[in-house]
DNA sequence: CTCAGTGCAAACCGTTTGCAGAACG
DNA sequence: CGTTCTGCAAACGGTTTGCACTGAG
């Protein structure tokens, strides 16, 4: 990695803007994640930075990545996994859903303009003021079904209609 | 909670069937969440518990728990408050989202046939098996809003559009 | 009686924080 | 040069686990 993201001026301007220092710890993880389409998790990151030869402690990747979901720049995730991931929001449709591979975990993003239906109807139906949503579809990727995977049969399970 | 839920039977059943023992604290806890129409964080259970007299641990709460999601008669819900939160699945809509006030915490559910829609033609288009979805909005409840509690205006933001 | 369940406390693990030393502006 | 950042390591907080003891069957 050692072309300049162009990404990254914007990231720079907003510190500035902030009056915080751009620091080259706060460069290289913004890169990081800009010269990325995935959904990285901090551990993600630390690698990617460690492969190009940063050493930077994993406080600061930390203090980096809420700067720049403040910054709108990026978008932090939990996908229960017990760890969050984050997907820089750059050239990308600005509001779109996930699915995500209970196999392999990886996650592929989709529009769904009638989300948006749901959320005015529901909006105006319980009186609510929605700020954001989240729509997620858990399940097996293409690849994961053409390599044979099954979901774990639904398994132990319990007959609520025999009330 | 001097009544016994009829609905404890499923679980006692449930129980039996995998010839688990039924214990006085796994009742407890199932009574609990049963008697509750609520979305109950382990904090929420435990003060239930305490409340009817009960002192139970922790580490059994969240066993029992185990057991009840596996029974499919609880569902387990991680609304990014830092802990989960569980609800039982009886006597309601099998299948409903969620809207979450981001000032008081309440949730209301809802139902919404699109997003069933929604999850079928993706399937088809990504060649995806759909196991389960999740649908959150997070905004404010008409309460607060009423109250006059303002979400924090977007804030900083950073004009990604004149890059 | 025996084996699984319970309670306590310690371990876990991703994330946050305090603080001495290094860097930005 | 003062102020902020960085890195380390310790703290945090919800959840899980190990183990001696209790209790269900």
């Amino acid at each position: 990695m050692t072309t300049t993201h162009p990404f990254l001026r914007l990231f720079s301007r907003y510190l500035r803007e902030q009056g915080l220092p751009i620091t080259h710890q706060r460069e290289a993880v913004a890169q990081t994640v800009f010269s990325s389409t995935d959904h990285l998790s901090v551990e993600d990151i630390e690698g990617c930075l460690r492969e190009d030869g940063e050493r930077i402690g994993k406080a600061t990747i930390y203090r980096t990545l809420d700067l720049l979901v403040n910054s709108k720049l990026v978008e932090e995730h939990d996908f229960g996994e017990g760890f969050k991931r984050y997907e820089h929001r750059l050239s990308r449709q600005p509001v779109h859903e996930h699915l995500i591979c209970l196999e392999c975990g990886k996650v592929t993003e989709f529009r769904s303009e009638e989300v948006e239906h749901v959320e005015s109807r529901v909006a105006s139906e319980y009186g609510f003021a929605p700020s954001r949503h989240r729509l997620e579809i858990y399940g097996l990727c293409r690849n994961c079904r053409s390599a044979g995977v099954e979901l774990p049969t639904t398994g132990i399970s319990c007959p609520i209609d025999s009330v």
